[in-house]
DNA sequence: CCGAGATATATCGTTCGGCGATATGTTGAT
DNA sequence: ATCAACATATCGCCGAACGATATATCTCGG
């Protein structure tokens, strides 16, 4: 698997209601803390990707104040890839810091 | 920054001690759980840009058994840049898993 | 003694994905 | 009237991981 990052913020920006591509890019940088900016290139791209993947799905279009916003959802299989990749972040921090724990232990 | 997978294990294998290539591949392995195995020709071609990008550096070169050995060591900066990514996970994952526990227990 | 598999380094072409640029149109503020 | 924010879409470039391939030595089993 090994998702990228932009990826998985999508995902977890879709985590419990739907959203439209636009307000996925705002979603994430607060998310992210403003850590990911996500650029359309790439938005609408991995959106792409992620719905031939089955992971996210179109829910549905609404024109709001003449503006057209296409909404995504995630799917159940979406929703268990993030808590994957998030437990799989998690593990991977886990084994980084406790190296870097005991390396400092080491040298002190 | 926004590092991949495979150079992040590359980075943390090297914490502590140097290793030639082919005993970071294995250290990987370990230090993932076997969630990622390096092939050859991302580990070489990672260890020439982490070098070229000051994260690593030569450390010597022997010959055991006839084979060589060329070991890497990971410098000042890529310790950091180590830990910095491990902070970053740790945060991702977080952001992540609070998403879905609040999401799960709306719909409980 | 021979062959297979592990150890060890190196290179090359393909492919996938993120990014920057660009395009088009609307609304709201100045 | 113009400019920023909102909103979607496409295209070409490039960096990076991967699979394949090559070369060479050592060890172990048959």
């Amino acid at each position: 698997m090994a998702m990228s990052e932009q990826a998985f913020f999508i995902l977890t920006a879709l985590v419990g209601e739907p959203r439209h591509g636009y307000g996925i890019v705002g979603e994430v940088a607060e998310l992210s803390e403003g850590r990911v900016k996500l650029k359309v290139g790439t938005l609408y791209g991995a959106l792409d990707r992620l719905t031939a993947e089955g992971l996210v799905e179109h829910d549905r279009e609404e024109v709001l104040q003449g503006r057209l916003r296409r909404y995504y959802r995630l799917t159940r299989s979406g929703a268990d890839a993030v808590a994957a990749e998030a437990a799989r972040q998690h593990a991977n921090a886990e084994a980084a810091t406790a190296r870097l724990r005991g390396w400092q232990a080491r040298h002190a």
